[in-house]
DNA sequence: ATATTTACTTGATATAGATCATAGTAATTC
DNA sequence: GAATTACTATGATCTATATCAAGTAAATAT
């Protein structure tokens, strides 16, 4: 039996949602993806304690909002969902995306509040860690510690390469760029590297990559017809994902 | 006494580095922005002994190279420093500015290699912290962890607000912001947050924020015109913050 | 001190990708 | 299941900022 044997793409996880409460960490799918390796049976159950697991969250609803009071750390369960900032006139950035087993609200821990908006992409269900317990329990399970270090690190990496996305790529570089860091998504989480649903609208895809939604439509017509890609409204297949690395620049 | 009457604008500390073997952090100017606070005399000795400090680094040598294997966490002394990625063909992104008291490497920790290249922009010192050490003593100090952490975190949403900046402000939004962050920098270690040097050149201020050097300097001359700033060189000097405030966006 | 390189400034021109305009298509609501 | 709304595609035009060009100033090496 697969760890991800009741996840279908993009992400749903109809029996979890269903039984939510029958759920503890030791038999989530997510487990791999989620928790420290090598904690004892013990601290797992310490955790599984003060974990809340969520109803479901319908598109569009708010996990948090920025300037909120930050209490909890998420993980998403199913799902998907964005983060956002905004300038004084309402333009508004994407700053992630995340999938299950993903942290939300990591850039949030230094500060007494949340420092972005966080939206379900689509229905969604998530994890909250209350960050007060949280941060006792850590003290006495190091591993526990260590791994929210790495994946705070990890994100931390991820943006400074999207900083360079950003800053010094082209339109089809950013592109490529993009969905290829989909197909590592997908790929991690044990699902087809090559044959997705991209939950995000292109809306959204523009706005995370600094462009706009015409020139995304434009260039996924490009590729399209360049043989790079296949896709029909949100099914996507990468046809050519050699091309589409040397594309990345 | 101060705690940071051995530093002077732009950030050096002559006395401390003719004497370096000297140096305890009990002592260390930066002693408030650089460990957790509330840490036992003892702690502190421990975390004394695994510190290695540096000599000086000229300007242009590297602290390290990206994906060359990750040993340690570095810790501006005196001086500055800016972290850099590329894309293939060498395009380059500066992905950091780092000031004394500032963390250098926590984007690696997740990892097994570096994520970026760190260079002096100028005469500069550092401390070393071992990964490996500060991880064993990270165990039996939770303190010391969480401030890990906070510092990762603060740097991560810094980061984000940095997207906002990149994908979705004008060029005068973007130098006015930057202007302002640079302010807060050195407000924060207790300087004139008006009057200051620029340790770094146009060309990677430019860089930074996504712009051509040509845009900065023509940006310069007309927020001088316009009695925003004044500026000689690497001196600026902010003239109206308020009007500053409002155009960053 | 002087030469040489590197950094900065300012003007002229070019361009990648935005914006505007329009129409078609899919998803939601009533 | 009709109607409204949100999303997507493609062509025409515009514009903010890049690039090119040329000179000046500052830093570094000799």
């Amino acid at each position: 039996m697969s760890l991800f044997n009741n996840l279908t793409p993009p992400f749903k996880d109809p029996k979890n949602l269903e039984h939510k409460h029958q759920v503890i960490c030791q038999e989530c799918s997510l487990y791999r993806l989620c928790l420290p390796l090598g904690l004892h049976h013990n601290d797992l159950e310490k955790i599984d304690k003060i974990i809340k697991r969520s109803h479901i969250y319908k598109r569009g609803q708010f996990l948090f909002r920025i300037n909120s009071n930050f209490r909890s750390l998420f993980i998403v369960r199913s799902g998907s969902f964005k983060t956002t900032i905004s300038t004084n006139d309402g333009r508004e950035q994407v700053t992630g995306f995340y999938f299950p087993g993903d942290f939300i609200g990591l850039d949030a821990i230094s500060q007494q509040f949340y420092q972005s908006n966080a939206k379900a992409l689509e229905s969604s269900t998530f994890c909250e860690l209350p960050y007060d317990q949280l941060k006792e329990m850590g003290k006495n399970m190091p591993q526990l510690q260590l791994q929210l270090l790495s994946r705070i690190s990890k994100e931390l990496s991820m943006d400074k390469k999207l900083l360079l996305l950003l800053g010094k790529k082209h339109a089809d570089e950013k592109l490529a760029t993009y969905l290829l860091s989909m197909s590592a998504n997908f790929r991690e989480r044990g699902f087809s590297s090559t044959d997705f649903q991209l939950s995000m609208s292109r809306g959204d895809i523009a706005n995370y990559i600094g462009l706009a939604v015409e020139t995304i439509s434009r260039l996924f017509s490009l590729f399209q017809k360049d043989g790079l890609i296949s896709i029909r409204g949100k099914s996507i297949s990468l046809k050519n994902i050699e091309k589409l690395k040397i594309l990345c620049g």
